[in-house]
DNA sequence: GCGTCCACTTGATCTCGGTCAAGGTTTTCT
DNA sequence: AGAAAACCTTGACCGAGATCAAGTGGACGC
């Protein structure tokens, strides 16, 4: 999902995560010519990086913690319109103000690079903008499995879906794949989780509640998870056990 | 939204809106390259362009006629996931299966570029890469847009959220500018509405009659309607009557 | 002209998830 | 340690939208 874990590292070791995001095939010359604009920015759990609406003038990605994009209404009402974990790029060459609130779910360090001389590099070298489009096309095809998450999907099924993308992720993080038990820490709260869904808190901890009873997950304490059968959950998910190995 | 409108033309008269979504700058050498790689190809109402998981090799834009992204789950249930009006790009360089459904809602004429020869042309015009991203990068902020739309707004919001992104469009497209009423057709049936809103074709049916109960919308036949006063419906929608000129 | 089909409308009823409320548990602060 | 604040769970009730069903109206073929 949004994710962005189809980014391919494999021959990619030297590669500082915090360039990973950028770096289309470890190009020394890119890699040095990124060194040299870049800088860290640290914020807390709960703090807001963007405003939306504001001037952004950086972009960067995630080096370690959780951000959320979220979008929110009038009277309040707010939706989480993307998940950014470790690697993960935030930001939008070509345009100035920020379409959304980025949010510091945990303590977040950032790597970030002022927007005028990353735009300057990107011009100057093609691998970047391939690199971005093939990121911003994974997010793109994220999002739009996302919709038919939100738009079609029963309570239980969407918190399946959220279960089931944590740790697919996770397990391909931790590189034990999906053949045994995976085990995971929640990174969001129930609220967090209901505003991704589309779902109030009480309805998230309930399914979460009904899907341990039925032994689709084991839960210990409140955040802990083990996913005993990934294929299970997906099935709860209404996905295709094949179709996800995208993600 | 997903409809393409952010594309900025001005400079662009010369260009043939079949290559509007991929000439950068209506440079010379760009549109005789690609005017040597292009062909059409035509598609009835209904049709299916290309199927979820097909082999897909060719990219292109709509050249007439409107087409929809759709995701299917195995029992049935149905996303929109996008709208494509005349001079959007469907297709992805770098990937070769389709992660859609792409259906012609009307007759389509959509002009195809062989993908590896068109690829070819994106890394060897720099200028091609940067503005598919700039293209992805709208659909990525219509696609959440859409995230909140689904995922926090109530039925009569949703409906009047689509007719307000329809009827600006079409303002844009003929010229008339946001004062004045705005009159057109729908091009969805009541069921594709449904499946782009996430709601049923009974529920859109009954809010519809609804906003035009309350004369926020005129309606002529089943089709034909009468905008007397977008703001009025972008308030209907939840959206702020500024926030929304983006689009 | 008449039946058929398709897109749409409207009504009656049901259900999933939202809302309101109370209580429990864990973490944090003093 | 004890108080306070987050965070989470569970219950009772309600309502928006789904589901099931019947009917309308226009387009088209025969």
């Amino acid at each position: 999902m949004t994710l962005n874990t189809l980014v391919d590292h494999s021959n990619c070791e030297d590669c500082p995560i915090r360039h990973r995001a950028v770096c289309a095939r470890c190009d020394a010359d890119e890699l040095i010519a990124l060194e040299e604009i870049k800088y860290y920015r640290s914020f807390e759990a709960g703090q807001t990086i963007i405003w939306s609406g504001d001037q952004m003038n950086f972009v960067g990605s995630v080096v370690s913690g959780i951000a959320t994009l979220t979008q929110t209404m009038e009277d309040g009402r707010t939706q989480m319109v993307g998940l950014l974990l470790p690697s993960d790029f935030v930001g939008r060459p070509g345009r100035d103000s920020a379409a959304y609130d980025v949010v510091a779910t945990t303590d977040v360090v950032m790597c970030c690079f002022r927007k005028k001389p990353f735009e300057d590099l990107m011009n100057s070298t093609p691998h970047i903008a391939q690199r971005l489009l093939q990121m911003t096309l994974d997010e793109l095809d994220a999002a739009r499995e996302w919709m038919l998450v939100l738009g079609r999907k029963t309570a239980r099924e969407k918190i399946a879906s959220l279960l089931s993308i944590i740790a697919r992720r996770d397990a391909s993080v931790s590189q034990k794949g999906l053949s045994g038990p995976i085990v995971f820490d929640l990174p969001l709260t129930r609220e967090a989780m209901a505003d991704y869904l589309g779902l109030t808190l009480e309805t998230v901890s309930r399914q979460i509640s009904a899907l341990k009873k039925d032994k689709v997950i084991l839960l210990e304490g409140k955040r802990h998870v083990t996913v005993p059968d990934i294929g299970r959950l997906m099935e709860e998910a209404g996905d295709d056990a094949d179709g996800g190995f995208l993600v």
